[in-house]
DNA sequence: GACTCGTGGAG
DNA sequence: TCTCCAAGAGT
């Protein structure tokens, strides 16, 4: 271990560097729905949907959250699949699950008060060293400090970091230089202010440096280095999965929809019953014939897997979904159910009245849509 | 440390 | 069209 595998800096730069990050902050903060509130509950409720995802996308999904569920006893009482219904289309079902777990928790545990102390917050399911500093720093202004991707490339470019910030080492080292740089009393803003420089100066392309409070000493910008940092190793892109879907409706119009398993991808969700096709480099056959083999791929897998027989009668459409480890090539089918079939307990017939009792990941709405709009 | 876990917007 | 990604956490 040399003296260089942890970063430091002195306090005159410390100092520079809150002071002018603290005005700036102040003076130039969006006006965000969770900045309007101290509640450590509104608070919570609004770092687990930004995890990984824009502010624009979380806006309308954290006020009718926030509607619905306006305290940590709401939603500790609700209903998981309210839960679930609310968060659909957001991404990352398993957030909602654990949030919904950690309130019930505090609820039972801290008599519905969400603690001030970081290892207790810590502990709570789907709070991690992240979201934990942001309670922390932003509800009760403690001096935790709070890494996220904005804060990683901010400080990896004043400070001229190389690590990859991918590596999870990485976020630990800044971790501990960015708990050096809070100011006293201010860590909520000073943090929250890293965050904002971030996401609206020091962008990840063509970062606004003419603008930016503390230009003057950014060793990045004095080194005509900005565009080289912060190191980043690209990620793997996606295995393919191809798939086979069945619409299957009946004559008052209902679908034929079934439940995910409550662990793993897209957990508890509603979709289309489909089977995965065997993934064999197709020999270069004609579409139709593919389409022939996925169509008698489905009817067998679905009769071996959840013993109900379907009949493919039409191909409808072609789908693709990116997630972020998986591709998937769906190939839909419009099928008929062998007549006096039991379904199994997973299986439902969704009227299109009740289509907003049920949770659908977006690719599935999107088909049925698309269904629905050929009929 | 590497993999799992969604989605849609921006360039 | 394609690439990268956006206020990460769990395993």
């Amino acid at each position: 271990m040399n003296a260089k595998s942890d970063y430091t800096v002195d306090k005159e730069a410390t100092d520079y560097y809150a002071d002018r990050l603290l005005e700036w902050y102040r003076r130039n903060k969006r006006d965000l729905p969770w900045r309007r509130s101290k509640d450590p509950y509104r608070i919570w409720v609004s770092e687990i949907m930004l995890q990984q995802t824009r502010v624009d996308t979380v806006i309308p999904y954290y006020h009718r959250f926030m509607e619905k569920f306006p305290t940590v006893d709401a939603l500790a009482d609700a209903p998981e699949d309210d839960v679930l219904k609310a968060w659909e289309g957001l991404g990352y079902y398993s957030r909602a699950r654990n949030l919904q777990s950690a309130v019930r928790e505090v609820k039972e545990e801290y008599g519905g008060v969400v603690p001030d102390d970081p290892e207790q917050v810590s502990s709570l399911k789907g709070v991690g060293p992240y979201t934990a500093g942001a309670i922390m720093s932003i509800a009760y202004n403690l001096p935790e400090p709070a890494v996220d991707g904005n804060v990683m490339r901010v400080l990896s470019r004043f400070f001229l970091l190389v690590d990859d910030i991918a590596k999870p080492s990485t976020r630990v080292k800044i971790e501990k230089l960015a708990r050096f740089l809070i100011p006293d009393g201010a860590a909520g803003d000073f943090n929250q202010g890293l965050m904002e420089l971030g996401a609206t100066v020091c962008t990840p392309k063509s970062p606004h440096c003419l603008t930016c409070p503390v230009m003057e000493r950014c060793g990045a910008r004095l080194e005509g280095r900005v565009e080289e940092l912060p190191v980043k190793a690209k990620a793997k892109p996606p295995r393919l999965e191809t798939r086979a879907a069945a619409i299957v409706a009946d004559e008052a119009g209902r679908l034929l929809i079934r439940q995910r398993p409550a662990k793993g991808l897209l957990a508890g969700m509603w979709e289309l019953p489909h089977v995965q096709l065997p993934d064999a480099p197709a020999p270069a056959v004609d579409a139709a014939a593919a389409r022939g083999e996925a169509a008698g791929a489905l009817a067998a897998g679905l009769a071996a897997a959840d013993g109900i027989g379907i009949f493919p009668e039409a191909w409808l459409t072609d789908a693709e979904h990116i997630f972020s480890h998986i591709r998937w090539e769906m190939q839909v089918f419009r099928c008929r159910l062998a007549a006096g079939a039991a379904l199994p307990p997973h299986y439902r017939w969704m009227a299109p009245e009740e289509r907003e009792r049920y949770a659908f990941p977006n690719l599935f709405v999107r088909i049925i849509d698309e269904f629905a709009s050929s009929v």
